[in-house]
DNA sequence: TCTGGGGTCCTAGGACCC
DNA sequence: TCTGGGGTCCTAGGACCC
């Protein structure tokens, strides 16, 4: 069930952005990473840098930045996989702080929200009044989650409260009143507009276009025919600071996902199959864990020069069982070429229903099962190929351990059948280091906040 | 040793229907 | 001696966001 806001004239719509959230639950917890540059990513050889500390933006490292290129950029930086559980915790303090403010709370990601004041028990919402109000909750949110700092903005729409928040960035609070609203975004660069990326900026660019101003400077139907309908009228309005779009409490997810990115390129059809067996199975765990079904199968591959191809398949009834989603996404897979071996692989569902409309066969995937049982080579058994879990416990850096005799503390690094760990808490302050043998039985992997979500 | 993962929304063409 | 015109659904790709 959806709760909507409308129209308004007062600055009532709030934005919390918490300030490098995954880097900042790091050093939150390992004291000896406070004050020094974080990067928390893929480490594999093709991940990304998912958070920097501002210590480590300092060096130029970025989100969606390449890890090779971070590290390049900061070699002597802490590097760890995240602990998305523990990032979840913190982020569920964090919205019911929110929820005190108003039952309108759109939640964008862990670390970002928009609150409704306006339907909230907040009587004043002059500039003074609306300050106090944030330093208040950034004051709540610090001591509720152990030191996290959140940047807070507030504005007339969604549009102003978040290019508020923007501007407080890092640990402050901005309020844009009403009427000061142009005057706040006419100098800021186009691509504070959202949905103006890289694509849409260098078309901008095209028409002499690098500020918000400039893009007022532009007509309406100018705007329309280089950008096309919805993105003419969205960009346009944004930039006349024109934005009704309401705080929507409760949204619900319409596609449910799950990809890879493979440490080399595979070209081997039966490990891929095997890859779509384990990725549907997850997808269809997190459907039932909705009581859900789905209607439509996706099937996404990249090749190695990222390319992306996607292929999907909707049914007439719905389904919630993880050998039909497989199913249909190795028939997909047969009308791929492969030679070129892939990236990645995605499987996901979407189009969801809550009851069973299962029929018996699908007709029209019933013959592309058919063509690929035909089509395997006559005598072959078929290969089994044993897929690491695409996530398991491992001495991973930054994961939680727990030793009989040192108590608890992360795994800094591991190689050589050996493992690092520095043995420090939140409350502790920085602690020591030992290194252990790998099997050592005193030492165990912490679960909490390990598995990704 | 180039470039993640999980999502949303839009476009455009074809099928199909009235 | 051909051209309707909407509306909806499905598919594939692309841009964008955090």
């Amino acid at each position: 069930m959806q709760e909507v806001s409308g129209h308004r004239r007062d600055a009532s719509i709030l934005h919390l952005d918490l300030d490098a959230f995954f880097a900042a639950v790091e050093q939150r917890d390992k004291p000896s990473l406070r004050g020094k540059p974080v990067i928390v990513g893929g480490l594999g050889g093709r991940g990304v840098v998912s958070t920097a500390s501002y210590e480590a933006r300092a060096f130029g490292v970025h989100s969606a930045m390449p890890m090779h290129e971070a590290r390049r950029l900061c070699p002597h930086g802490a590097y760890l996989s995240g602990r998305y559980g523990v990032y979840q915790a913190s982020s569920a303090i964090v919205m019911g702080l929110l929820a005190e403010l108003s039952p309108l709370v759109e939640p964008l990601s862990l670390d970002e929200a928009f609150v409704d004041l306006a339907a909230g028990p907040t009587q004043e919402f002059t500039p003074h009044a609306l300050t106090e109000l944030a330093e208040g909750l950034r004051a709540r949110v610090t001591e509720a989650t152990g030191g996290l700092t959140a940047s807070v903005g507030v504005g007339t729409s969604k549009f102003m409260a978040k290019v508020a928040s923007e501007l407080a960035k890092p640990d402050g609070v901005r309020v844009v009143a009403s009427g000061t609203e142009i005057d706040t975004i006419a100098a800021l660069p186009a691509r504070a507009i959202p949905g103006v990326g890289p694509a849409t900026m260098e078309r901008l660019t095209r028409l002499g276009v690098t500020t918000i101003a400039d893009i007022r400077a532009l007509s309406r139907g100018e705007l329309l025919r280089e950008l096309g309908k919805a993105q003419g009228e969205g960009v346009y309005a944004l930039a006349h600071a024109m934005d009704l779009r309401p705080v929507v409490a409760g949204r619900e997810a319409k596609s449910i996902s799950i990809e890879d990115t493979f440490e080399g390129n595979v070209t081997d059809r039966s490990e891929l199959d095997a890859v779509i067996e384990r990725d549907a199975r997850l997808v269809v765990g997190k459907l039932t864990g909705q009581g859900q079904f789905a209607r439509t199968i996706t099937l996404k591959v990249k090749r190695p020069d990222f390319t992306i191809i996607s292929r999907s398949l909707t049914l007439h009834g719905a389904t919630d069982r993880a050998d039909t989603v497989a199913r249909i996404a190795r028939s997909l897979l047969d009308a791929i070429p492969i030679e070129t071996g892939f990236r990645l692989l995605g499987v996901g569902v979407a189009g969801f229903t809550e009851a069973a409309q299962e029929e018996l066969f699908e007709p029209d995937t019933l013959g592309a099962t058919v063509t690929s049982i035909a089509t395997a080579a006559p005598g072959s058994a078929p290969q089994e190929v044993v897929l690491r879990p695409r996530w398991v416990p491992s001495f991973t850096p930054g994961a939680d351990v727990e030793h009989d005799e040192w108590g608890h503390g992360w795994v800094w690094g591991s190689g050589l059948g050996r493992v690092t760990i520095r043995f420090e808490t939140a409350e502790t302050g920085p602690g020591p280091v030992r290194t252990f043998a790998l099997d050592d039985p005193a030492l165990r992997l912490v679960a909490v906040g390990a598995a990704p979500e």
